[in-house]
DNA sequence: CATTCGGTTAACAATTTGATAATACGTGCC
DNA sequence: GGCACGTATTATCAAATTGTTAACCGAATG
């Protein structure tokens, strides 16, 4: 079985056009950079296909049959797991009216058509580097380091092994202190959202964290989730 | 060391460009915007401007007499002060190959000349959008604070921990202070359509709410329901 | 192979929360 | 005052949620 986690280094883009040819040439182009590709012909099946694969990045054409990119953006920037997708909108039209309501929508980018696939990677790659520096970091809390390359924790001179799901855990708790990580968000992100593991699971880990570090680190929210606090 | 950026809320912006018409009509629809805007004629001098002030934001144009966009670009990246700094290139040539340069070497965003002052003003908004992640979750009342994202809810720094149907009647309540909430609403809000509760119930979480807060905070309007006033 | 370790689940205990009912309070009205 | 109406308060109970332990399985390890 391959990690399927968000952890993992391969970031899943969508892109939703109704010209084929567009279609195939942004897929190929992100491919060849490393990234998996998901594609849609229309708005409905981008959200479907949204839904279903959970992206990185949605690319969506402003124009397509039955729901439009403005549409499909709208229903998904509504969901809570869509909140922080990136978003970049396709269009054949450089509009400036359309472009200002599409990137004050929640959109992180408006291309105008035709596009350098070329210029679209680079795009891409500079969106991601922004995003997703905080994965690579190390996690300084107080006297807690934790270290993601090394899967390694330490409190105090102390160096304390968990194992990878344990982990990836503290990290993602560690990853912004205070914050309530729902037990939704938690089974995406460290577990991912093709898994499905029982209720129990995640307090089983919680559990041995807590025990592993012997400290009062992490508290329940009871009806919500957990969350990282020194 | 994470800089001015959790520290003020205005956003600093640097805008380096040799003609100072372009400098000018940028400068004031950033700040009309509300952003803290400096300028530079050169590179020297952005470089310089940069250092002085530490903007979360630098516009740079890439063709400039001595040093250009591309060459300031690369010298502020060096310094760790600018590692994270947000970096969009100005050009009046649409060349592939420069774009893609620029993309690659950190920048975040690449414009084209002639730039829509608006359009400039909604891609900045939206890389801070993206960069700044506090504050669409927090509700900010005088002393109070509730955070959505924490739930948590301080008052002039006292933590009062809350269950979470009270959070979230308080939380209701008080994104908009001064409006009479009907229990039909309140009960659509935080409990949802499906389930059927009877009328003592908003009252008995109102209580404890006031309870823990300690503080005369929520208003019953006899006969219509409740509101949230400081 | 046997063993260990990580991950998951099941079963049950412990805890917290939420809803209700019963009662007290308060105001306006006759 | 006595009554009606709506809200406040309190205690109580049921339901939902989480904690804990032990057991299971499979992959990795030796």
């Amino acid at each position: 079985m391959r990690s399927e986690n968000s952890m993992s280094i391969v970031k899943k883009i969508l892109i939703a056009d109704d010209e084929p040819d567009i279609l195939e040439i942004i897929q190929f182009n992100l491919e060849t950079e490393g990234y998996d590709v998901h594609t849609a012909k229309n708005g409905d099946e981008a959200i479907e296909q949204a839904q279903k694969h959970h992206p990185d990045l949605i690319i969506l054409d402003i124009m397509m049959p039955g729901k439009n990119g403005i549409d499909v953006c709208n229903i998904l920037r509504m969901q809570p797991a869509f909140k922080e997708t990136l978003i970049v909108f396709l269009s054949a039209l450089s509009d400036e009216g359309t472009e200002i309501r599409g990137l004050e929508m929640g959109a992180d980018d408006y291309l105008t058509k035709p596009i350098s696939p070329k210029i679209l990677t680079s795009k891409v790659n500079a969106l991601f580097r922004r995003v997703t520096k905080e994965d690579t970091e190390t996690i300084q809390i107080g006297p807690m380091t934790i270290d993601r390359e090394k899967y390694l924790v330490r409190y105090e001179e102390n160096d304390i092994t968990l194992a990878r799901k344990e982990f990836e855990l503290l990290a993602l708790l560690a990853s912004r202190p205070g914050k309530v990580f729902l037990r939704n968000e938690i089974l995406n992100q460290v577990w991912g959202t093709e898994v499905i593991v029982g209720d129990r699971t995640i307090d089983v880990h919680i559990r041995k964290i807590r025990q592993k570090l012997n400290l009062d680190c992490i508290t329940t929210v009871k009806g919500v989730g957990y969350k990282f606090e020194l």
